[in-house]
DNA sequence: CATCTTTAATGCGATTTTTGCATTAATAAG
DNA sequence: CTTATTAATGCAAAAATCGCATTAAAGATG
């Protein structure tokens, strides 16, 4: 039973003239008699009642004609779907990212995937504190954007930009960027950060500013989420210390000090993933990290 | 892109791996990969990402994985749906019959069907003075029961049994099994019969019977329905000639005399129909119509 | 670091299957 | 009775499929 058996045979179970339907499908007649007796053959029973001057179908016959039509039409679709599959315009992916991206590289990135692959279906997570190889090890996610490089065998890790550290002030605060020299001038001051002993890059990078320093911050508001963070400081309930990123997020209430320490954004993904999608999205963000200035 | 093609792709697809693989489906390696090459290449792109040592599915791959083995499941359900429909167990089959047999032999011959064929969908039509033979040429219907012969070269009708034709009188007339001479005797009764002018073959009798015996009946009710007017009689409204099947309903308040005409049942068919549900229907009529001694 | 093992791909000849031409057989039409 | 139509079939050529043996590349082993 072959596909073009299939196909042979609904062509002739709807001309039901053997010298007409084998001109029509480019073979020759005798073939095409011979085809449609060795799918009989398989089946076990007759396709079509003929004798040497009409054809027509059986009872068996004419249900399959209208099974096999759709099977065949699903079969095509299937093929189809498959292909736009391999070429990377349909699918689902996953990809995690840290919160501090979603107010500029995040939506950058969004805007071109959605633009250049309009079927495909984006799922986005903001893991906390979670390890992002293991993500993507057990296959929950399929791309990791990360601050911090993951180094294993089996993922590649690839630095997307660099940005810089801002101090984060209330708007009508002391402390400008004229006249802001160290960090030192706002040891006494209220910190808003995410809690020091996260084991997440940033809070890493945080208690090495801190640490180079030489003092602890006073702490009366913790959050891991930075646009949290961004709104309490708009308050007036205290300052920070956050990536450029939140800039993006056009606070009229907040003042950022660029600081010298950098952070960097990295993209993630296993190593010979055989998708294509990934490759392609690997591709955009290169390209969107190389123009992309904070 | 074959049917056995698809088998062994799916078939690699769960152990993803090529001489494991060939061994279960029973060849060899270098036939199982290029199997596997010729179908990527009329598809078009990858079904594995394969070195040396590893096979993994792509994600077009992964997809098909999917969706082909619920395609060849289909088609397996088809094929043994088509089977059952060669065999005559499927399927639908539709059957006009005249109202006087839907006490006697129609029953018997549903319960043989449901029997014999339980996944078979019956159709029963009770067409009122319409041409069996164009509802079998338009097929509408594929086998008819009539009391007149069909004759056409394209039909095949075949007479499954004879029964006589009963005068029906109320269980209180005075006319009685023992009494009865002939049909003169109740001329001057009320009768609740079919329209005469009805050109089906049980009115022409009709008409026949009246002629023969020289009168004609006073009608104070006509109807189609035997079994509307078996309950007309048997509430004292008057007689009735109707075939002797109608015995068969069983209802105590009428008497039944045989006349000495008679009626037959025919089975109608399409000549060389190749449904195979027909031929045994046909066949169980036959047998049950011989041993059917109304 | 050299050797062994595993495993998918490939060259090649043998086998099997498929194909089309020409013909046959049966039927309907003129 | 003859002619035309049409599905099946014998046959030889062409194409495909198959499996053996081998290759090539990548761990695994010690």
């Amino acid at each position: 039973m072959t596909i073009q058996q299939i196909k042979y045979f609904l062509e002739l179970s709807n001309g039901l003239h053997f010298w007409k339907t084998a001109e029509k499908v480019s073979i020759s007649q005798s073939t095409l008699s011979r085809q449609i007796q060795s799918l009989e053959d398989e089946l076990g029973f007759q396709l079509f009642e003929r004798d040497k001057r009409n054809v027509k179908l059986t009872a068996a016959g004419k249900f399959l004609q209208d099974h096999w039509t759709t099977s065949i039409n699903e079969l095509d679709r299937i093929y189809k779907q498959a292909q736009k599959i391999d070429i990377g315009t349909l699918g689902t992916i996953s990809i995690a990212y840290p919160g501090s991206i979603s107010f500029g590289f995040l939506p950058s990135l969004m805007n071109i995937l959605t633009t250049e692959m309009p079927d495909l279906k984006i799922e986005l997570t903001e893991p906390i504190d979670i390890n992002h190889e293991s993500l993507l090890l057990n296959y929950h996610i399929d791309i990791s954007l990360s601050r911090d490089e993951i180094l294993s065998p089996t993922i590649v890790s690839k630095r997307l930009y660099s940005e810089s550290v801002c101090l984060v002030v209330p708007i009508n605060h002391w402390v400008t960027e004229e006249n802001f020299t160290d960090l030192t001038m706002v040891q006494n001051e209220n910190f808003i950060i995410s809690p020091l002993q996260n084991k997440t890059y940033f809070s890493t990078l945080l208690r090495g500013i801190f640490n180079t320093n030489g003092f602890n911050p006073k702490t009366t508001i913790e959050s891991d989420f930075g646009n949290v963070i961004l709104n309490l400081v708009a308050k007036d309930l205290g300052i920070s210390i956050l990536p450029y990123s939140f800039q993006f997020a056009k606070n009229p209430n907040v003042r950022f000090i660029e600081l010298t320490e950098k952070v960097d954004l990295y993209m993630n993904w296993r190593r010979n993933d055989p998708n294509k999608i990934v490759k392609r999205i690997v591709n955009y963000s290169e390209v969107l990290g190389e123009t992309y200035i904070p």
